[in-house]
RNA sequence: GGUCCCGUGGUGUAGCGGUUUAACAUGCUGCCCUGUCAAGGCAGAGAUCGCGGGUUCGAAUCCCGUCGGGACCGCCA
């Protein structure tokens, strides 16, 4: 080894010791006759000074500059009285340089590595090696990792087995696009990379795992959102024997300890509340409500059915939300709400402000509704002085797609919640299929194994839409964070299910013949869940962005910056896996 | 496929039709400096304003296109 010890671990009681460090110049202060240096490491920084009575030393420290890659030797002392910094952990000590190499130079950065400060998104992605140089990258890594390390050590003590599963899989035409890998020997045809390895786990249950897991990663083929990379990692769960309950809790507990062992994050809730898909939805607009703050929805459909205001009159329904202590937003700012819901769908966004003396002040519809509907809707909107009702009024997809949107924008206005607080919850009971209205045809709502809840198996012929599924998602601060189900293992059920979604049974047997022919010899109860792990560190890290804990992440348009993929492929790779490019212009025209 | 925001010395920003020879901070280079820790002082180098076209007497500034980055809708559990 080229050092003795690392930057972190040299503390006051190293004083005296003779040690040799290696690491990157951090940065360098230089008085002419003394230098000092802030050497860093994987494990911290600690001050090296130059002391002229080591001339060559000295010389060679005078000479350092940023992110060179050093060894120094030296004695470890204590600082002088007064030259201490208490905002280093190795601020009491330094190491005085007897011994200077420089191990390798650098060019001058294209960023500063050593304070934390904005640096434009490409070209963090392209120079993300030196990016990830800086504390808070590093902590972010070190924090995913101990996330991973933790949940593997859990989930070993609670039985369960990491077992791998193959990344060259089959294509689904189901869910996402995938990922498609051609194949060299069998000309025209080709594998897929796994959106994720939901098939593998349930055949791992046949096989008789019965407690599997794994750090999977995942592809999905789809545009790029702050919580979204083309690829992503996933705590794949299955477990046989279980139901549903069993299913949460044990998500629940790694959860919470989890936390508890490597974060200073409290819940807002325990044990973690659940609602159903239909409360949520109603209540928030969305399946993934965020949980820390209020700001719910009204339905107000019947109070404003009756008015003269044809958008209200006529819509299917009418929400609202009260933006409390908004009151004093200007026209324009109301504006820009009204054109943010429209990204949803929304035709506007009608509006009220409650003035001081409690009547409306302003409105964008006062005039067409009465002073009792007014009132009505002042008191089903708790609206107190100063608060600013936001209303939208259409289908009621649209409805609570952009309340739902506009509730978050509120809410971080707001909400002035806690950044350390976790509001998780589990959604439950979801319906099994909704409704496709283009192909006229029940589609399955999570996918086509998920078992329907028992009590609603009736339900099947009579009113599908009313079957619930034994489907769960956790959800934490607005994202999702897990989603699961108990699986069908009966053939028959399995059968009513692909009939009842119209699935032809040669397509099925096509698409999905291995798991039906392995579900005919004995498969267990079984179920399971899948955790996004770039999630889950992005909320302990309490970064906004999943890039912010994958090392090499992608970006919007889903190529790497540093390395430059995707590229071009020779000719003779193409031809040896029989593929040849069109021409774009041809495939564009119409 | 669509909407929106951004692109100015190495980096982060200001400038948004004419006293701009494009400003500021930081970084960089050199010199001075023995207790700093975002060290300090002095001096200096460094951008024809992403690219292309247009409008104009005049464009970093306005318009169109294009490329790149980002946020979002669609898409995606």
């Amino acid at each position: 080894m080229l050092k003795t010890h690392t930057c972190g671990e040299l503390s006051h009681d190293c004083v005296g010791q003779v040690v040799t460090l290696a690491g990157w110049v951090h940065r360098r202060r230089d008085h002419g006759g003394l230098t000092f240096v802030d050497l860093r490491d994987r494990w911290g920084l600690i001050q090296v000074v130059s002391d002229p009575e080591y001339a060559e030393a000295h010389e060679t420290m005078s000479g350092l500059r940023a992110e060179y890659v050093i060894q120094v030797s030296g004695n470890v002392r204590g600082r002088p009285d007064g030259a201490s910094n208490p905002d280093m952990v190795s601020g009491d000590i330094e190491l005085v340089a007897q011994h200077v190499k420089i191990l390798n130079v650098s060019k001058t950065p294209p960023f500063d590595i050593n304070k934390v400060s904005k640096v434009e998104e490409g070209l963090r992605q392209k120079y993300r090696y030196l990016d990830l140089r800086r504390s808070n990258m590093l902590a972010n890594l070190s924090l995913r990792h101990k996330t991973i390390s933790f949940i593997r050590d859990h989930l070993s003590q609670s039985g369960f087995l990491e077992v791998e599963t193959p990344m060259l899989f089959k294509t689904t035409p189901e869910g996402a696009r995938d990922y498609l890998v051609p194949s060299r020997l069998h000309r025209g045809k080709f594998y897929a990379l796994p959106q994720s390895p939901q098939q593998l786990k349930q055949l791992l249950m046949v096989a008789g795992i019965e407690r599997y897991f794994q750090i999977a990663r995942c592809f999905r083929d789809e545009d790029q959102r702050g919580d979204r990379q083309p690829e992503f990692t996933q705590l794949d769960m299955e477990m046989s024997f279980v139901e549903q309950e069993d299913v949460l809790q044990t998500i629940e507990i790694l959860i919470t300890e989890l936390v508890a062992n490597l974060t200073e994050m409290k819940f807002q809730q325990t044990p973690w509340p659940r609602f159903s898909s239909e409360e949520v939805l109603n209540r928030f607009g969305t399946d993934k409500p965020d949980l820390r703050f209020g700001v719910e929805l009204q339905d107000v459909t019947e109070l404003v059915v009756e008015s003269e205001l044809k958008i209200f009159s006529s819509a299917e329904t009418v929400k609202g939300i009260n933006a409390e202590g908004c009151g004093n937003y200007s026209r324009k700012q109301i504006d820009s709400l009204t054109d943010f819901v429209k990204q949803y769908g929304a035709g506007g966004l009608a509006w009220a402000v409650v003035g001081d003396d409690g009547n409306v002040s302003r409105s964008s519809f006062r005039k067409y509704v009465d002073e009792n509907t007014m009132h009505a809707l002042k008191k089903k909107m708790q609206a107190k002085p100063g608060d600013l009702l936001l209303l939208v009024a259409s289908d009621v997809d649209v409805v609570h797609d952009s309340l739902a949107a506009l509730r978050v924008k509120i809410g971080e206005k707001i909400g002035v919640y806690d950044t350390n607080l976790l509001a998780c919850c589990w959604v439950i009971d979801f319906p099994l299929f909704n409704w496709n209205e283009r192909e006229n045809r029940w589609d399955p709502s999570h996918h086509l194994f998920t078992a329907p809840l028992t009590e609603d198996i009736g339900h099947l012929d009579t009113d599908p839409g009313r079957v619930r599924g034994s489907q769960y998602d956790m959800v934490c601060n607005g994202y999702e964070m897990a989603g699961g189900s108990i699986r069908i293992h009966d053939s028959a059920l399995q059968q009513q299910i692909f009939d009842l979604i119209g699935l032809d049974k040669n397509v099925a047997l096509e698409r999905f013949g291995h798991m039906l022919e392995a579900f005919e010899y004995g498969t267990p109860p079984h179920g399971g869940i899948a955790v996004g792990i770039d999630r889950l560190v992005m909320l302990l890290a309490q970064e906004k962005n999943i890039r912010e804990v994958i090392a090499f992440p992608k970006s919007q348009q889903a190529t790497d910056l540093m390395v430059g993929a995707p590229s071009t492929a020779d000719v003779d790779q193409l031809n040896e896996l029989h593929i040849s490019i069109t021409d774009s212009t041809s495939s564009k025209i119409e």
